[in-house]
RNA sequence: UGGGGUGUAGCCAAGCGGUAAGGCAGGGGACUUUGGAUCCCCGAUUCGGAGGUUCGAAUCCUCCCACCCCAGCCA
């Protein structure tokens, strides 16, 4: 490998050094997620290094399945990981890894490391264990077992592995120092009797081992170079090096990195599962969610989530990235790709009284106009339209350059229309706007080449459709959701508003809209349609606002 | 008071002994058939603090401070 490399973060360092040592002589890395939850944005962090890394150094990743404990995963959880994974892009060449393929070649390695004199069954409870492990300050207590002779412990060990003993009866332990400065070091356990049927293994097993002594034996297995995870692993990796250096077996390098913490929301499993489970949110896949799934029916892309993953680097320091950045990157991928269409979503009539009582004409309207490639589309206009209630204003503030009585403004890919005057109902609410059109500024384009400050999105009041906009705004009000009243959780900082339902008015191309796909409704936002759409009753949901400079404007009169 | 980490602008983050990149947010302006997009311009005399080494320190040394993680038969 003597290809140059450039580092573009800490890791890549190390890779690259790695490299230059001899230590490797290739990358190869894993994305390793316990199949007991949904993925979400933290994971697609992880996936992202991790992949990401295995294709700047030619190398590959692999999807594995870190599937130790049966009593939290299954096979749901499998599938919707390898969907979203894929989703975001990743190739992970058809085969998928399990950790439970290496449960045989473990228990070899196991006894291995009993034949050495460095394992032992121990008969001690949960509680006893807790207890003599010590605490911070102080040492632990050797296990009463610990000395047992290593064909008791041989013997033992089997009989664990034939079931002949309860739950909770013995577990095998390393022996390493009950008096370790590092609790991980303190004779951890390596396996525990779990006698819930695993998901792939079925009844075979009633022994699992522990995070601690498989991770390291399946990324050895696999030929991982380096094995990247979360920083709250980094005190392991003094237990990660000391298996694989008793067993004398292929030795990758744990890199840890800082996991990624959003503001205005929530990543644990625990938190989101609460959510989902007491109704706060409508399933895994609410738009609200930060899952993957449900980024994806919030409309994001996948190219704005991977690029945001990007932007942020990878560093070893805690650290809150801003929503905003996310909402960034989605903008500025969906600004380049996102159709555009005309919807109004609080509609009042605007009536041009010049215009023919029963003409209907058909405008071109551009699709994209950051993509001429995109092409144009025809969009039918009449005497009647629908407009925006707040583009038409009795008595605005200055700077408004929207309509009001003798304001001209253009209609977009339309035409010039001067505001003539407004109807209201018994309320004083305004329900009708009048105006004149200029037929010589078909298009929007006037010959004497007069300035109109304003341009404003329509919607033909003969020839519309009824659709649903799902908005949504952030999940939580604060920054930080956990900071909470005393006695409260963090459901108390629930968004009530997160989720507004408007019926509006929409130009008929929408109807060709497919599930998920993304548009920009002109001047109101990103939204995409949300599959649970009928042919009848189309739904969008709102991804992000455009950004509003008029609202500044505002704020400041 | 044990062990493992981290501290550079409001938020991320480069920087690796030669005099503080970039992005987001914020502010100002230009332009505009989306008040969108785009384009300009504005931020740290200082890098958690204090000493020290050096001609020169965010970078090296010492001490101190703050914050995060660890006492699951979870991962």
């Amino acid at each position: 490998m003597d290809k140059s490399f450039e580092a573009s973060n800490f890791i890549e360092e190390i890779i690259i050094k790695d490299l230059q040592d001899g230590r490797f002589n290739y990358v190869q890395t894993r994305f390793p997620p316990e199949p007991n939850g949904y993925l979400h944005i933290g994971h697609a962090k992880a996936i992202v290094i991790n992949f990401e890394i295995a294709k700047k150094f030619g190398g590959k990743c692999n999807l594995r399945f870190d599937d130790t404990n049966p009593t939290k995963e299954n096979i749901d959880y499998i599938n919707a990981i390898i969907d979203d994974v894929k989703w975001l892009g990743y190739d992970f060449g058809d085969k998928v890894y399990y950790a439970s393929d290496y449960f045989d070649e473990m228990y070899e390695l196991a006894k291995k490391l009993i034949e050495k004199g460095k394992a032992y069954v121990c008969n001690q409870s949960t509680e006893e264990i807790r207890r003599n492990r010590g605490t911070l300050t102080q040492p632990g207590i050797d296990s009463p077992y610990r000395n047992r002779s290593i064909e008791e412990n041989l013997d033992l060990f089997e009989k664990m592995k034939n079931g002949e003993f309860k739950e909770g009866e013995c577990v095998l332990r390393a022996k390493i120092d009950m008096s370790h400065p590092n609790l991980n070091m303190r004779d951890p356990v390596m396996y525990r009797i779990i006698k819930t049927p695993h998901h792939r293994t079925k009844g075979k097993w009633c022994i699992y081992p522990t995070y601690d002594w498989a991770h390291g034996l399946e990324d050895s297995i696999e030929k991982v170079t380096h094995s990247l995870c979360t920083l709250e692993f980094e005190d392991h990796r003094i237990l990660y090096d000391w298996f694989l250096d008793e067993l004398g077996v292929f030795h990758p390098r744990q890199i840890e990195f800082a996991r990624l913490n959003l503001t205005y929301t929530v990543l644990s499993k625990r938190k989101l599962l609460h959510l989902v489970e007491n109704g706060y949110v409508n399933g895994w896949d609410d738009p609200r969610m930060p899952t993957i799934k449900g980024l994806k029916r919030r409309g994001f892309t996948r190219d704005s989530i991977v690029d945001f993953i990007k932007t942020i680097g990878v560093t070893k320091s805690n650290s809150i990235v801003d929503y905003a950045l996310l909402e960034h990157c989605a903008r500025q991928d969906l600004n380049k790709k996102a159709k555009r269409a005309m919807v109004v979503q609080d509609p009042i009539k605007l009536i041009i009284e010049n215009y023919p009582d029963d003409k209907v004409e058909y405008l071109e309207a551009v699709n994209n106009p950051e993509d001429e490639s995109y092409g144009k589309r025809l969009v039918s206009f009449s005497k009647e339209l629908f407009i925006e209630r707040n583009d038409f204003a009795i008595d605005p503030p200055k700077g408004f350059y929207r309509l009001k009585v003798g304001q001209e403004v253009r209609l977009v890919f339309a035409y010039y229309v001067v505001c003539t005057g407004y109807e209201t109902d018994e309320n004083g609410n305004v329900v009708t706007v009048r105006c004149t059109y200029d037929p010589n500024s078909k298009g929007g384009w006037s010959l004497d080449a007069r300035k109109v400050k304003g341009t404003i999105h329509w919607v033909n009041a003969k020839d519309y459709l009824d659709i649903e906009l799902r908005i949504y705004d952030k999940l939580f009000l604060k920054e930080n959701p956990e900071e909470t009243e005393e006695e409260k959780d963090f459901t108390s900082n629930l968004n009530p508003n997160s989720l507004v339902i408007k019926f509006a008015k929409a130009e008929k191309s929408l109807l060709e809209a497919k599930d998920f796909e993304n548009f920009q409704f002109l001047r109101l936002g990103y939204f995409c349609k949300d599959p649970d759409s009928t042919k009848n009753h189309l739904i969008f949901n709102k991804t992000v606002d455009l950004k509003d400079s008029y609202s500044k404007i505002l704020k400041k009169s």
